[in-house]
RNA sequence: GUGGGUGUAGUCAAGCGGUUAAGACACAGGGUUGUGGCUCCUGCACUCGUGGGUUCGAAUCCCAUCACCCACC
Protein backbone atom coordinates (compact mmCIF):
# COMPACT_ATOMS: atom_id res chain seq x y z
CA UNK A 1 0.00 0.00 0.00
CA UNK A 2 1.28 3.24 -1.07
CA UNK A 3 1.16 6.27 1.09
CA UNK A 4 -0.75 8.11 -1.89
CA UNK A 5 -3.59 7.06 -3.97
CA UNK A 6 -5.48 8.26 -7.23
CA UNK A 7 -9.12 7.68 -7.95
CA UNK A 8 -10.63 8.76 -10.81
CA UNK A 9 -14.28 9.76 -10.14
CA UNK A 10 -15.14 11.45 -13.63
CA UNK A 11 -14.15 12.29 -17.36
CA UNK A 12 -15.54 15.30 -19.60
CA UNK A 13 -17.26 13.49 -22.55
CA UNK A 14 -16.31 16.07 -24.67
CA UNK A 15 -12.53 16.71 -23.67
CA UNK A 16 -9.81 15.14 -21.62
CA UNK A 17 -10.67 16.93 -18.67
CA UNK A 18 -11.14 14.90 -15.93
CA UNK A 19 -12.24 14.60 -11.86
CA UNK A 20 -10.65 12.56 -9.22
CA UNK A 21 -9.04 12.56 -6.05
CA UNK A 22 -5.52 12.55 -4.66
CA UNK A 23 -5.82 10.18 -0.87
CA UNK A 24 -2.93 11.25 1.07
CA UNK A 25 -1.90 10.79 4.70
CA UNK A 26 -2.65 14.21 5.36
CA UNK A 27 -5.98 14.10 3.82
CA UNK A 28 -7.70 13.74 0.29
CA UNK A 29 -7.28 16.33 -2.41
CA UNK A 30 -10.17 16.70 -5.29
CA UNK A 31 -8.83 17.41 -8.68
CA UNK A 32 -7.70 19.05 -10.83
CA UNK A 33 -6.21 21.25 -7.97
CA UNK A 34 -4.52 24.16 -7.55
CA UNK A 35 -1.60 24.00 -5.15
CA UNK A 36 -0.10 26.97 -3.57
CA UNK A 37 3.85 27.40 -3.29
CA UNK A 38 4.98 28.00 0.15
CA UNK A 39 8.70 27.81 -0.67
CA UNK A 40 10.22 28.70 2.84
CA UNK A 41 7.67 26.57 4.59
CA UNK A 42 5.31 29.49 4.57
CA UNK A 43 3.05 30.87 1.64
CA UNK A 44 4.30 34.18 1.80
CA UNK A 45 2.44 36.89 3.49
CA UNK A 46 -0.17 34.50 4.56
CA UNK A 47 -0.71 32.66 7.46
CA UNK A 48 -1.83 28.63 7.29
CA UNK A 49 -4.94 29.08 8.72
CA UNK A 50 -6.04 31.40 5.66
CA UNK A 51 -4.70 29.34 3.40
CA UNK A 52 -6.98 26.72 4.72
CA UNK A 53 -9.84 28.59 4.98
CA UNK A 54 -9.73 29.99 1.72
CA UNK A 55 -9.58 26.03 0.29
CA UNK A 56 -6.32 25.27 -0.44
CA UNK A 57 -5.88 21.42 0.18
CA UNK A 58 -2.32 21.04 -0.13
CA UNK A 59 0.20 23.22 -0.40
CA UNK A 60 4.29 23.23 -1.92
CA UNK A 61 7.49 23.56 -0.03
CA UNK A 62 10.84 23.47 -1.10
CA UNK A 63 14.01 21.09 -0.84
CA UNK A 64 16.47 22.96 -1.56
CA UNK A 65 15.67 26.25 0.28
CA UNK A 66 14.80 23.76 3.98
CA UNK A 67 17.80 22.49 2.96
CA UNK A 68 19.88 25.30 2.91
CA UNK A 69 17.65 27.29 5.94
CA UNK A 70 16.79 26.10 8.39
CA UNK A 71 18.21 22.54 7.78
CA UNK A 72 16.27 19.34 7.33
CA UNK A 73 17.53 18.47 10.92
CA UNK A 74 15.98 21.47 12.55
CA UNK A 75 12.62 20.50 10.54
CA UNK A 76 12.77 17.44 11.61
CA UNK A 77 13.75 18.00 15.39
CA UNK A 78 10.61 19.98 15.06
CA UNK A 79 8.20 17.30 14.72
CA UNK A 80 8.52 17.29 10.81
CA UNK A 81 7.34 19.89 8.79
CA UNK A 82 3.64 19.43 9.17
CA UNK A 83 4.24 20.31 12.73
CA UNK A 84 6.39 22.61 12.31
CA UNK A 85 4.70 25.45 10.35
CA UNK A 86 1.44 24.23 11.73
CA UNK A 87 -0.20 23.07 8.63
CA UNK A 88 -2.10 20.17 8.63
CA UNK A 89 -3.58 18.99 5.35
CA UNK A 90 -1.39 17.55 2.73
CA UNK A 91 2.52 18.96 1.52
CA UNK A 92 4.28 18.42 -1.83
CA UNK A 93 8.16 19.16 -1.96
CA UNK A 94 10.16 19.71 -4.62
CA UNK A 95 13.12 17.86 -4.80
CA UNK A 96 15.62 20.87 -5.09
CA UNK A 97 16.17 20.12 -8.83
CA UNK A 98 14.36 22.93 -10.43
CA UNK A 99 16.90 25.33 -8.08
CA UNK A 100 20.10 24.33 -8.72
CA UNK A 101 18.78 24.88 -12.54
CA UNK A 102 17.41 28.40 -11.91
CA UNK A 103 20.02 29.78 -9.05
CA UNK A 104 23.07 27.96 -9.93
CA UNK A 105 25.59 30.17 -11.27
CA UNK A 106 28.23 28.28 -9.97
CA UNK A 107 26.79 24.56 -10.04
CA UNK A 108 28.34 21.87 -11.77
CA UNK A 109 26.20 18.71 -12.99
CA UNK A 110 27.87 14.83 -12.58
CA UNK A 111 26.35 11.91 -12.70
CA UNK A 112 26.26 11.61 -9.01
CA UNK A 113 24.26 14.79 -9.03
CA UNK A 114 24.51 18.76 -8.95
CA UNK A 115 27.41 20.35 -6.99
CA UNK A 116 26.29 24.05 -6.44
CA UNK A 117 27.00 27.21 -4.13
CA UNK A 118 24.55 28.36 -1.53
CA UNK A 119 22.63 31.85 -2.34
CA UNK A 120 22.53 32.59 1.18
CA UNK A 121 26.27 32.15 2.11
CA UNK A 122 28.32 30.72 -1.06
CA UNK A 123 29.34 27.63 0.84
CA UNK A 124 29.35 24.58 -1.27
CA UNK A 125 27.20 21.49 -1.82
CA UNK A 126 25.95 18.84 -3.01
CA UNK A 127 22.81 17.80 -4.20
CA UNK A 128 21.83 13.99 -5.25
CA UNK A 129 18.93 11.66 -6.05
CA UNK A 130 20.06 10.31 -2.98
CA UNK A 131 20.72 13.42 -0.57
CA UNK A 132 17.02 14.93 -2.14
CA UNK A 133 15.58 11.82 -0.48
CA UNK A 134 17.39 12.22 2.56
CA UNK A 135 15.91 15.71 2.71
CA UNK A 136 12.40 15.03 1.81
CA UNK A 137 12.46 12.21 3.61
CA UNK A 138 13.32 14.20 6.91
CA UNK A 139 11.05 16.59 6.20
CA UNK A 140 7.97 14.73 6.16
CA UNK A 141 5.81 15.98 2.94
CA UNK A 142 3.15 13.63 1.42
CA UNK A 143 4.14 13.80 -2.33
CA UNK A 144 7.81 13.93 -2.58
CA UNK A 145 8.74 14.59 -5.71
CA UNK A 146 12.28 12.90 -7.91
CA UNK A 147 15.58 14.88 -8.12
CA UNK A 148 15.91 15.57 -11.83
CA UNK A 149 17.56 17.81 -14.17
CA UNK A 150 14.77 20.59 -15.84
CA UNK A 151 16.74 21.04 -19.45
CA UNK A 152 16.14 25.45 -19.85
CA UNK A 153 14.70 26.26 -23.40
CA UNK A 154 15.78 26.22 -26.35
CA UNK A 155 18.60 23.27 -25.59
CA UNK A 156 19.31 20.90 -28.24
CA UNK A 157 18.24 17.54 -28.95
CA UNK A 158 21.40 16.19 -28.02
CA UNK A 159 21.68 18.15 -24.84
CA UNK A 160 18.11 17.24 -23.92
CA UNK A 161 18.59 13.13 -24.44
CA UNK A 162 21.07 13.02 -22.26
CA UNK A 163 19.57 15.44 -19.57
CA UNK A 164 16.70 12.58 -19.97
CA UNK A 165 18.19 9.96 -19.51
CA UNK A 166 20.17 10.58 -16.81
CA UNK A 167 16.51 12.13 -14.96
CA UNK A 168 15.96 8.44 -15.78
CA UNK A 169 18.46 7.14 -14.13
CA UNK A 170 18.06 9.55 -11.37
CA UNK A 171 14.78 8.84 -10.85
CA UNK A 172 15.60 5.02 -10.24
CA UNK A 173 18.21 6.43 -7.88
CA UNK A 174 15.43 7.98 -6.05
CA UNK A 175 13.26 5.51 -5.91
CA UNK A 176 15.94 3.22 -4.11
CA UNK A 177 16.71 6.05 -1.27
CA UNK A 178 13.29 6.84 -0.38
CA UNK A 179 12.43 5.42 2.75
CA UNK A 180 9.65 6.37 4.13
CA UNK A 181 7.08 4.97 1.82
CA UNK A 182 4.13 4.15 4.66
CA UNK A 183 3.73 7.97 5.07
CA UNK A 184 5.28 9.52 2.06
CA UNK A 185 5.32 8.80 -2.00
CA UNK A 186 7.20 9.65 -4.68
CA UNK A 187 6.70 11.45 -8.16
CA UNK A 188 8.36 10.94 -10.77
CA UNK A 189 9.44 14.05 -13.40
CA UNK A 190 9.12 13.54 -17.48
CA UNK A 191 11.62 15.57 -19.40
CA UNK A 192 12.14 15.61 -22.88
CA UNK A 193 12.32 19.36 -23.68
CA UNK A 194 10.30 20.21 -26.82
CA UNK A 195 11.24 16.86 -28.71
CA UNK A 196 7.73 14.41 -29.18
CA UNK A 197 10.20 11.44 -29.05
CA UNK A 198 11.95 12.68 -26.25
CA UNK A 199 8.65 13.12 -24.35
CA UNK A 200 7.70 9.67 -25.08
CA UNK A 201 10.83 7.80 -24.44
CA UNK A 202 11.00 9.77 -21.05
CA UNK A 203 7.49 8.78 -19.91
CA UNK A 204 8.26 5.19 -20.82
CA UNK A 205 10.98 5.34 -18.97
CA UNK A 206 9.91 6.74 -15.90
CA UNK A 207 5.80 4.89 -16.20
CA UNK A 208 7.66 1.45 -16.23
CA UNK A 209 9.17 2.13 -12.11
CA UNK A 210 5.64 2.17 -11.31
CA UNK A 211 5.10 5.50 -9.30
CA UNK A 212 2.12 6.49 -7.81
CA UNK A 213 2.08 9.70 -9.66
CA UNK A 214 3.74 11.44 -12.72
CA UNK A 215 4.53 15.20 -13.31
CA UNK A 216 5.43 17.00 -16.49
CA UNK A 217 8.38 18.94 -15.84
CA UNK A 218 10.64 21.37 -18.17
CA UNK A 219 7.37 23.19 -19.46
CA UNK A 220 6.46 26.72 -18.77
CA UNK A 221 10.01 27.74 -18.51
CA UNK A 222 10.25 30.67 -21.58
CA UNK A 223 8.55 28.77 -24.47
CA UNK A 224 6.23 30.63 -26.69
CA UNK A 225 2.66 29.50 -25.48
CA UNK A 226 1.36 27.53 -28.27
CA UNK A 227 4.71 25.12 -28.20
CA UNK A 228 3.90 24.36 -24.58
CA UNK A 229 -0.06 23.40 -25.46
CA UNK A 230 0.95 21.35 -28.26
CA UNK A 231 4.07 19.28 -25.81
CA UNK A 232 1.34 19.39 -23.37
CA UNK A 233 -0.98 17.58 -25.93
CA UNK A 234 0.82 14.57 -26.51
CA UNK A 235 2.79 14.80 -23.04
CA UNK A 236 0.01 14.38 -20.72
CA UNK A 237 -1.66 11.39 -23.45
CA UNK A 238 1.85 9.58 -22.50
CA UNK A 239 1.14 9.13 -18.59
CA UNK A 240 -1.13 6.63 -17.40
CA UNK A 241 -4.64 7.10 -16.69
CA UNK A 242 -4.60 5.57 -13.34
CA UNK A 243 -2.25 7.73 -11.65
CA UNK A 244 -2.16 11.78 -10.89
CA UNK A 245 -1.14 13.96 -13.45
CA UNK A 246 1.02 16.73 -12.31
CA UNK A 247 1.65 19.53 -14.63
CA UNK A 248 5.00 21.43 -12.79
CA UNK A 249 5.40 25.61 -12.77
CA UNK A 250 2.05 26.36 -13.98
CA UNK A 251 -0.50 28.88 -12.76
CA UNK A 252 -1.87 31.75 -15.24
CA UNK A 253 -5.88 30.42 -15.41
CA UNK A 254 -5.05 29.89 -19.22
CA UNK A 255 -2.81 27.63 -18.73
CA UNK A 256 -4.77 25.95 -15.78
CA UNK A 257 -7.98 25.48 -18.35
CA UNK A 258 -5.40 23.99 -21.05
CA UNK A 259 -4.15 21.50 -18.61
CA UNK A 260 -7.02 20.98 -17.43
CA UNK A 261 -8.52 19.90 -20.63
CA UNK A 262 -5.84 17.67 -21.81
CA UNK A 263 -6.22 15.81 -18.48
CA UNK A 264 -3.90 17.55 -16.19
CA UNK A 265 -4.54 16.85 -12.05
CA UNK A 266 -2.60 18.77 -10.40
CA UNK A 267 -1.03 22.28 -10.89
CA UNK A 268 1.31 24.49 -8.79
CA UNK A 269 2.89 28.18 -9.17
CA UNK A 270 4.37 31.22 -7.91
CA UNK A 271 2.76 33.67 -9.99
CA UNK A 272 -0.29 34.36 -7.90
CA UNK A 273 1.62 34.67 -5.13
CA UNK A 274 4.61 36.53 -6.40
CA UNK A 275 2.31 38.81 -8.80
CA UNK A 276 0.51 39.92 -5.88
CA UNK A 277 3.01 41.19 -3.83
CA UNK A 278 4.01 43.19 -6.73
CA UNK A 279 0.72 44.49 -7.03
CA UNK A 280 -0.65 42.41 -9.95
CA UNK A 281 -4.25 41.00 -8.94
CA UNK A 282 -6.34 38.11 -11.33
CA UNK A 283 -9.95 38.87 -11.50
CA UNK A 284 -12.87 37.56 -13.28
CA UNK A 285 -12.33 40.57 -15.48
CA UNK A 286 -8.57 40.05 -16.55
CA UNK A 287 -5.65 41.27 -14.77
CA UNK A 288 -5.75 44.40 -12.52
CA UNK A 289 -2.47 46.24 -11.84
CA UNK A 290 -3.53 48.25 -8.31
CA UNK A 291 -0.90 50.59 -8.52
CA UNK A 292 -2.26 51.88 -11.87
CA UNK A 293 -3.50 55.73 -12.02
CA UNK A 294 -6.62 54.81 -12.77
CA UNK A 295 -7.58 53.20 -9.55
CA UNK A 296 -6.47 56.42 -7.71
CA UNK A 297 -10.38 56.83 -6.64
CA UNK A 298 -12.06 53.83 -7.52
CA UNK A 299 -13.95 52.97 -4.54
CA UNK A 300 -15.19 49.78 -5.82
CA UNK A 301 -13.86 46.30 -4.94
CA UNK A 302 -11.37 44.29 -7.33
CA UNK A 303 -13.46 42.12 -8.31
CA UNK A 304 -17.15 42.89 -7.63
CA UNK A 305 -18.24 39.37 -8.45
CA UNK A 306 -15.26 37.74 -5.64
CA UNK A 307 -16.45 36.71 -2.33
CA UNK A 308 -12.71 36.79 -0.64
CA UNK A 309 -11.70 38.86 2.37
CA UNK A 310 -10.34 41.33 0.73
CA UNK A 311 -12.91 41.68 -1.95
CA UNK A 312 -15.62 41.84 0.46
CA UNK A 313 -14.02 44.60 2.73
CA UNK A 314 -11.97 46.93 0.77
CA UNK A 315 -11.73 49.31 -2.29
CA UNK A 316 -9.22 49.68 -5.01
CA UNK A 317 -8.06 52.95 -3.93
CA UNK A 318 -7.48 51.47 -0.61
CA UNK A 319 -5.41 48.62 -1.82
CA UNK A 320 -3.26 51.30 -4.51
CA UNK A 321 -2.39 52.99 -1.47
CA UNK A 322 -1.64 50.26 0.55
CA UNK A 323 0.46 49.28 -2.70
CA UNK A 324 2.27 52.38 -3.30
CA UNK A 325 2.79 52.95 0.36
CA UNK A 326 4.69 49.61 0.27
CA UNK A 327 2.17 48.50 3.66
CA UNK A 328 2.52 44.59 4.23
CA UNK A 329 -1.16 45.05 4.42
CA UNK A 330 -0.88 45.11 0.20
CA UNK A 331 0.90 42.10 -0.41
CA UNK A 332 -1.12 40.06 2.22
CA UNK A 333 -4.31 41.37 0.97
CA UNK A 334 -3.52 40.72 -2.29
CA UNK A 335 -1.96 37.37 -1.97
CA UNK A 336 -5.11 36.44 0.21
CA UNK A 337 -7.19 37.29 -3.25
CA UNK A 338 -5.22 35.81 -6.01
CA UNK A 339 -5.05 32.73 -4.28
CA UNK A 340 -8.82 32.48 -4.02
CA UNK A 341 -9.01 33.54 -7.23
CA UNK A 342 -7.40 30.21 -8.41
CA UNK A 343 -8.82 27.83 -5.81
CA UNK A 344 -12.13 28.95 -6.27
CA UNK A 345 -11.72 28.61 -9.94
CA UNK A 346 -10.71 24.95 -9.90
CA UNK A 347 -13.59 24.27 -8.00
CA UNK A 348 -15.61 25.54 -10.77
CA UNK A 349 -13.76 23.58 -13.19
CA UNK A 350 -14.10 20.60 -11.18
CA UNK A 351 -17.67 21.72 -10.99
CA UNK A 352 -18.47 21.99 -14.84
CA UNK A 353 -16.50 18.74 -15.29
CA UNK A 354 -18.76 16.82 -13.03
CA UNK A 355 -21.60 18.37 -15.17
CA UNK A 356 -20.09 17.25 -18.22
CA UNK A 357 -19.59 21.15 -19.28
CA UNK A 358 -16.28 21.97 -18.87
CA UNK A 359 -15.91 23.60 -22.60
CA UNK A 360 -18.62 25.43 -21.32
CA UNK A 361 -17.04 26.73 -18.35
CA UNK A 362 -14.08 27.31 -20.01
CA UNK A 363 -15.43 29.51 -22.37
CA UNK A 364 -17.52 31.60 -20.63
CA UNK A 365 -14.39 32.08 -18.55
CA UNK A 366 -12.58 33.43 -21.37
CA UNK A 367 -15.00 35.73 -22.63
CA UNK A 368 -15.10 37.32 -19.19
CA UNK A 369 -11.26 37.33 -18.89
CA UNK A 370 -10.31 38.81 -21.82
CA UNK A 371 -6.78 39.06 -22.93
CA UNK A 372 -4.34 36.94 -20.54
C1' G B 1 18.22 99.19 6.43
C1' U B 2 23.40 96.75 6.24
C1' G B 3 26.41 92.38 5.39
C1' G B 4 26.57 87.27 3.77
C1' G B 5 24.43 82.98 1.36
C1' U B 6 21.18 80.20 -1.95
C1' G B 7 18.21 79.87 -6.37
C1' U B 8 19.04 73.27 -11.63
C1' A B 9 12.41 68.23 -12.78
C1' G B 10 7.13 67.28 -7.96
C1' U B 11 11.28 66.62 -3.92
C1' C B 12 16.62 66.11 -2.48
C1' A B 13 20.37 67.34 -5.42
C1' A B 14 25.51 66.64 -8.94
C1' G B 15 27.64 69.87 -12.28
C1' C B 16 31.67 75.37 -11.10
C1' G B 17 33.53 77.91 -19.39
C1' G B 18 33.34 73.16 -24.01
C1' U B 19 29.83 66.74 -26.92
C1' U B 20 22.51 65.47 -26.62
C1' A B 21 22.49 68.76 -17.82
C1' A B 22 24.72 62.93 -13.14
C1' G B 23 22.08 60.31 -9.48
C1' A B 24 18.23 59.27 -5.88
C1' C B 25 13.21 59.53 -4.50
C1' A B 26 8.46 60.59 -6.35
C1' C B 27 5.38 60.04 -10.64
C1' A B 28 3.73 57.12 -15.21
C1' G B 29 3.64 52.42 -17.91
C1' G B 30 5.09 47.24 -18.29
C1' G B 31 7.00 42.39 -16.67
C1' U B 32 6.77 38.18 -13.25
C1' U B 33 4.63 30.88 -14.40
C1' G B 34 8.37 23.23 -10.11
C1' U B 35 9.86 31.65 -5.63
C1' G B 36 17.66 33.77 -4.85
C1' G B 37 12.11 38.94 -5.72
C1' C B 38 8.16 44.46 -0.46
C1' U B 39 11.46 42.76 -7.19
C1' C B 40 13.07 43.81 -12.20
C1' C B 41 12.60 46.77 -16.92
C1' U B 42 11.21 51.31 -19.45
C1' G B 43 9.79 56.46 -19.52
C1' C B 44 10.09 61.31 -17.24
C1' A B 45 14.44 69.06 -17.51
C1' C B 46 15.01 71.45 -26.22
C1' U B 47 16.64 73.39 -20.20
C1' C B 48 19.38 75.46 -15.19
C1' G B 49 14.61 82.17 -10.84
C1' U B 50 14.14 86.53 -14.51
C1' G B 51 16.45 90.21 -17.94
C1' G B 52 20.82 91.88 -20.13
C1' G B 53 26.15 91.34 -21.14
C1' U B 54 31.25 88.93 -21.94
C1' U B 55 32.83 84.68 -25.10
C1' C B 56 33.73 80.84 -30.98
C1' G B 57 30.96 78.56 -26.77
C1' A B 58 27.43 80.12 -20.42
C1' A B 59 23.66 76.19 -15.67
C1' U B 60 28.81 77.59 -14.99
C1' C B 61 32.00 84.49 -15.64
C1' C B 62 29.97 89.88 -15.16
C1' C B 63 25.78 93.45 -14.27
C1' A B 64 20.83 94.30 -12.91
C1' U B 65 16.46 92.45 -10.89
C1' C B 66 13.14 89.14 -8.09
C1' A B 67 12.47 85.30 -4.31
C1' C B 68 14.00 82.72 -0.06
C1' C B 69 17.51 81.90 4.16
C1' C B 70 21.12 83.57 7.99
C1' A B 71 23.53 87.40 10.84
C1' C B 72 23.71 92.43 12.58
C1' C B 73 21.17 97.11 13.42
Amino acid sequence: MTAVTYELIKKDSKSRARRGRVNTPHGSIETPVFMPVGTAATVKAMRPDEVKEMGAQIILSNTYHLYLRPGHDIVKAAGGLHKFMNWDRAILTDSGGFQVFSLGDLRKITEEGVTFRSHIDGSKHMLSPEKSMEVQNALGSDIIMAFDECAPYPADRNYVKNSLERTTRWLARCKEAHKNTEMQSLFGIMQGGMYKDLRYQSAMEIVEMDLPGYAIGGLSVGEPKDIMYEVLDYSADYLPEDKPRYLMGVGSPDYLFEGVERGIDMFDCVLPTRIARNGTAMTSHGRVIIKNAAHERDFSPLDPECDCYTCKNYSRAYLRHLFKSNEILSSMLLTNHNLHFLINMMKNIRQSIEEDRFLEYKREFYNKYGKF
